[in-house]
DNA sequence: CGGAAGTGGACCGTCAGCGTTCCATTCTTG
DNA sequence: CAAGAATGGAACGCTGACGGTCCACTTCCG
């Protein structure tokens, strides 16, 4: 079933995004299903995981389509973008956490020269436009980006600030940083 | 010897950041010392791990001391702490991706009230003064602090950046954000 | 020089997690 | 309802890491 699958995905990316060595059985309690039937389809854990990560960068991938990030002002796309970030969470800290997928991506691609990332798109507009710092590498503001929603992910789950202040919080300091 | 134990410590904070799943022998290699020796200095794994822990966040916590965060602008004193942060990278990355001891310091604290942090009274002093965003809690600044600190030491590891230009653009952004 | 302390290579028993298989049970579907 | 597919509990062997010990070797100092 397709439908097993992706809950069992969905479930070790949330697994692994809290205890990166979480171990095979909990992974497939965690997804409400048995040891036997995980292995029936991920034969091992190398094969769960970079599937995990593969099915993770495809969700994120899709929130981000979904936030249309060429539409409207770079500020207003930005604000899109922190939300549909904050919406997948989980996926987010796990491919964060992971043997640094954020760096090599981890899931080999064949050379793809990568230029077709939405966010740094929105990113280098930004800066064309004046709306964004074209002082720091357009990389640079993806990583910040990043660590700031995951920072305030972090925040949520510990149940520090509540889940729609983090949203605003977090776009306050990407925006304005910390000075009054 | 006070030496060799000192040695351990540093690389197994050093070896634990890059990987935690890091191997007892490869800490051993990584502090030039055999795997008897270490385990005579240290009984086990979590003995080690726990001084490790206590270690970073002592080194750490001098050389917030040296930046005399109580001395001159909030601005100022800032800009000495993330200087100082950086130069303690490795202990800061350790303790970021250990088990979560952010959140409870792991190491058991017997209720000390906390009251005594340096940066949690240089932001409020900062707030206080009207130099830092108050409308965001000091936790949340120390919070975010911590991760541009953070991604910018990977940045610097990467060779993406210069370990100089580092703390430049850390500092840039979280002062004023990404917009221009 | 000689003993004490520290070092580390080698070895070993244990154990947790993994990969694999078997099989009874449940769920689907024609 | 019956055949087939899917599920998951149970058991097993394997492997790698760990905790622990023994002992030869170096270093240091009386």
């Amino acid at each position: 079933m397709e439908r097993t699958r992706s809950a069992i995905l969905t479930a070790a990316a949330s697994a692994l995004a809290r205890d990166r060595s979480a171990t095979l059985p909990e992974i497939a309690k965690a997804a409400g299903v048995g040891r036997t039937t995980l292995h029936r389809y991920f034969p091992d854990r190398d094969t769960l995981i970079r599937a995990a990560v593969e099915d993770s960068v495809e969700a994120i991938g899709e929130a981000v389509t979904e936030a249309r990030l060429d539409q409207g002002t770079p500020v207003e796309a930005l604000h899109r973008l922190v939300t549909a970030y904050l919406h997948v969470g989980d996926r987010l800290v796990f491919l964060f956490n992971d043997p640094h997928v954020m760096r090599g991506y981890g899931v080999e691609q064949p050379e793809e020269p990568v230029t077709a990332d939405p966010v740094l798109d929105l990113i280098t507009r930004g800066q064309r436009d004046g709306a964004f710092d074209d002082h720091v590498s357009p990389q640079w503001i993806q990583h910040v980006l990043w660590a700031l929603v995951y920072t305030g992910i972090e925040e949520a789950d510990r149940g520090t600030m509540s889940r729609h202040g983090v949203a605003a919080t977090v776009i306050r300091t990407l925006e304005r940083g910390i000075l009054a």
